[in-house]
DNA sequence: TTGCAAATGCAACAGTATTGCAAATAATTC
DNA sequence: GAATTATTTGCAATACTGTTGCATTTGCAA
């Protein structure tokens, strides 16, 4: 299995949890939050445990955080090559207001802006709200 | 009192809670939490209140909500011509990741992104994080 | 296979926010 | 100005999201 790989080069041990955890968001291919994971694993493994098997994906660098505009937390698979020293995910994000997903949209970053006052920028977030593919034929 | 009259115009009472709370708003010049509103006014309002004159400025135009990177809810003064059937609040926000503040900058419209797939696009949104002035400094 | 570190489950707790309802207050009508 | 009506407020209860402590289980390496 491939997953167990992933999770082992991130320096985690790679239990039923994890290895659950990570294929249901490798297949739901948008940002999942703890919620929506705890309405599908929430059966089989503690509602705490997913919270934790969440943020020690995000320490290491699988998963990372993706907020929409209304401050909900969701978690996505990081594409590049992120891991337990840095996160490499400055890309936009998108979310549908009629069904709610949100996604990465891997290939565009998030453009550089000139701000007036002598402001020192670390970094920048970015979320394009609107209709996704499914909700425009509908 | 010029208050007063901005609340009136967006048909509400103006009662002595929200004069206080407007009156805090427009002092801080920046955005601020219902905790941070609390603590100012936490033994004058009650903190349902509080919330409650929150959600009713939002409502009607007068304040805006701004979210920072992980998520912490604060308001913010509306500049423009916002009212209860639509706000125009697409300018960018900062973040100091030092001193936790997060502002407005009303001058700078969020930049538009070319997306690839055939999204529809209906807003946009922006936060800055970086260090401010104050702590620049420091 | 034994020993140790990491991971899990359960309980308790913390922070933030919402709802129902009765009392208080503001605006409107007389 | 007093009576009437609608809005606003305070308090209690409740919900939702997330964290922490601790005993038990599991994975891994010696
Ligand atoms: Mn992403
Ligand atoms: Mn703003
Ligand atoms: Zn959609
Ligand atoms: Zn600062």
């Amino acid at each position: 299995m491939e997953l167990k790989e992933l999770i082992k080069r991130h320096n985690l041990r790679p239990t039923s949890n994890r290895l659950e955890v990570l294929k249901f968001y490798r297949k739901a291919g948008k940002a999942v939050s703890h919620g929506e994971l705890d309405a599908e694993l929430g059966e089989q493994f503690d509602r705490i445990t997913l919270y934790r098997t969440l943020k020690a994906f995000e320490d290491a660098g699988i998963l990372h955080k993706v907020y929409d505009e209304k401050g909900i937390v969701r978690y996505s698979m990081c594409s590049h090559d992120c891991d337990n020293t840095q996160h490499q995910d400055n890309h936009i994000h998108f979310h549908c207001t009629s069904c709610e997903a949100t996604f990465c949209i891997e290939n565009v970053e998030i453009p550089q802006v000139q701000i007036p006052q002598n402001l020192i920028v670390e970094s920048r977030y970015m979320v394009i709200n609107g209709t996704c593919n499914n909700c425009k034929r509908a």
